[in-house]
DNA sequence: CAGCATACATGATGACGATCATCAATGCAC
DNA sequence: GTGCATTGATGATCGTCATCATGTATGCTG
């Protein structure tokens, strides 16, 4: 709000002066790396003080960012979660997301599929903006969902997208490399059948 | 095994004496108990001397029961994902999975659903229970399931098992009980569509 | 039934980690 | 420029746990 109104009062181009601007890369750099920490280890073994040395900051400054860890988690969903680009097509969706490769990527991977579980006991704040997620996600899905009502994309999007995250949860746990891929593989060809 | 060698050696009926007996039982009470509030809340929120005072015990006598924590949570999962009881049938299956009534009960629903997502940052031998626990809600579902083909069975077994788990998963993280609630009830139907 | 083995209780111990208090440095308004 | 506001660093603090040390009561063996 503040760095509005400077912008507003002096100055329409090169808005933010170095400290300003400094400090909401700062920002960003925290909330991009406890995304990628949290989606690996989860939310409780994650330390505020790793957060920020991997942000390339120290602990100290950390609560001038953010009101308390469970804010940070609140705050990390957000940002992972916030609205994407545009269209996608289920079943081009369906293909990378069911990849092995997204599937051995913790850090880089889906935040719904990496943390969804772990944030049925986190704050309100947090489970709002899974939901908000897994909303859009829906309605994105449903789109290109196959059906010729829209009731018909809709459950087929819902049903595809819990059979990903699902799957993909599921694959991660096993520690049999071979059922792993086949859960992704035979999940796929199931989504796909029509 | 001790056990075993008095019994063979003393007395066939009335095995354990009572202080062995009222051991194994405090032992099946610790797992029952850690099993619930793990599912509740999660292995790492959950403190071994919550564990067994939910046992009616107290903290110090742990450690004569499990090597540690991590020990617990391995012979908790091995104990909760047990092969169960006999034939199961997909469909009906399915519907009580993906009730709302199994959706809110954290405590003492599934555990796959509940702690799966989590176990993959768990030890070896928890993640090894986990996969156990997998193959074979696999195996026992692909009997009833639809397909004409042992693979295609197999197939819709995997499909459905990542789509409830998925699900169950979603909606409980849903703070819109009308979304939870609809993800259930079209995720059943996706299931049954053929 | 005497003595030993042991399950459990009580009471440390030692880490670790969220949060806070302070301080130094630096951008920013005037 | 100059002084204030603010960011981030350093160094506590205070709780919470996992784990261990020790004591005691009780069942179990001979």
């Amino acid at each position: 709000m503040i760095v509005i109104m400077y912008a507003v009062k002096h100055d329409q181009e090169n808005v933010m002066k170095v400290s300003r601007e400094q400090m909401a890369l700062n920002r960003q750099r925290i909330l991009e790396e406890a995304g990628r920490l949290f989606r690996a280890r989860g939310f409780e073994s994650v330390t505020v003080a790793e957060v920020m040395k991997a942000a390339g900051l120290t602990h100290g400054g950390f609560y001038g960012h953010f009101e308390s860890k469970d804010d940070l988690i609140a705050e990390t969903l957000a940002h992972a979660l916030a609205p994407g680009s545009g269209e996608i097509d289920l079943a081009r969706f369906a293909e990378g997301y069911l990849a092995p490769g997204h599937c051995a990527d913790l850090s880089g991977g889906c935040t719904t599929a990496g943390l969804g579980a772990e944030t049925i006991r986190q704050s309100p704040q947090a489970r709002a903006a899974m939901t908000a997620g897994l909303r859009r996600q829906i309605e994105r899905l449903s789109r290109s969902a196959p059906g010729a009502t829209g009731e018909e994309k809709r459950r087929a999007a819902i049903g595809s997208w819990a059979a990903m995250v699902g799957a993909v949860i599921l694959a991660r746990l096993s520690d049999d490399l071979e059922l792993s891929d086949e859960m992704l593989q035979q999940t796929r060809a199931w989504i796909d059948r029509a």
